[in-house]
DNA sequence: CCTGCCGCCTGCGCGC
DNA sequence: TGCGCGCAGGCGGCAG
């Protein structure tokens, strides 16, 4: 479910709320939780224990917390994962994965995700970067992202833009919602391949992209519903703001024209078919 | 190598 | 009321 804007508003708040603290305890609800660390439950919880948290860091979707002993507890939320800050003696949630006692007594960490596609792992040695997500492309608001290095890849590749905007090893952070957003702000069809972009293009796409993760964040994220929330249960507003995603027959901000919607990758793609053209067919290449 | 597709899970809303 | 179906913010792994 979450995407860039709305890891960014967790990242946040868990910086706020769990930075300097020393994880007393790990409990292992559901090991599917952690099914990415490889050595399993109890080597995941011993770890963590007596660790105390340095910092909150992020790139794309995927969040760290560097430890003080040189390790990292990565995590992805995948569709439905939340990290809550909730009273020790809060009622457990129905899917509650993974709790955090801290040893100053104050409010735990729990990991809820409701359908298990996200994860946490301890990385070893992965405070500065964790080498699991060594593949995972900056994020266009990190200020080492290259433009040109990302328009170059464009040019190389033979796919559409949209699936592009999805490569988390081209770019990350960008899922279904953003990605339809900024497409729309840019005027451009996802189905237009990469290679027929124009410099200037790139350019324009990657100002929408960025003009529109930044707005997302400022409102605290998108929520369509209980399943994202900040670290203290708090919805974000940029749903009202959304253009395209999820507003199939609503008229086009732009141009009145019903927004229409398109299977995609078992999902769907939302676009304006007026100010978003569907790009003509490729012509055969010459023998 | 690169690209595209499937499977992993649970819950909700809809039509019958 | 109940049931089956389609759909949902994502990713890793694998086939071609």
């Amino acid at each position: 479910m979450p995407e860039l804007p709305e890891v960014e508003t967790i990242r946040s708040g868990l910086a706020t709320w769990v930075t300097g603290r020393r994880i007393a305890s790990v409990e292992v609800r559901h090991p599917r939780a952690i099914r990415r660390h490889r050595l399993g439950a109890d080597h995941f919880a011993a770890a963590l224990a007596g660790r105390r948290i340095v910092g909150v860091r992020r790139r794309g979707k995927y969040l760290w917390l560097p430890l003080d002993s040189g390790d990292a507890l990565l995590g992805h939320l995948g569709m439905s994962g939340q990290l809550l800050l909730r009273p020790g003696d809060a009622v457990d949630e129905t899917h509650l994965r993974v709790r955090f006692q801290f040893d100053d007594g104050g409010p735990e960490l729990r990991f809820v995700d409701q359908r298990t596609f996200g994860g946490l792992l301890v990385s070893a040695g992965g405070a500065e970067l964790p080498a699991e997500i060594a593949h995972i492309a900056r994020d266009p608001l990190d200020p080492e992202f290259s433009d040109e290095e990302f328009a170059a890849a464009l040019r190389r590749r033979r796919t559409e833009v949209k699936r592009a905007l999805l490569d988390q090893t081209l770019i990350s952070g960008i899922g279904n919602i953003y990605a339809d957003e900024a497409l729309w702000r840019s005027r451009l069809h996802g189905s237009r391949r990469t290679d027929t972009l124009t410099a200037a293009t790139v350019r324009r796409l990657l100002r929408h992209v960025r003009d529109v993760l930044r707005e997302a964040i400022a409102a605290g994220g998108t929520s369509f519903d209980a399943l994202y929330v900040n670290v203290n249960g708090e919805s974000g507003y940029f749903d009202r703001s959304l253009h395209v995603y999820g507003r199939e027959g609503l008229p086009c901000a732009r141009c009145a024209t019903p927004i229409r919607r398109e299977p995609f990758m078992n999902r769907s793609s939302y676009s304006c078919p007026r100010c978003q053209p569907c790009p003509r067919p490729r012509a055969p290449v010459e023998p």
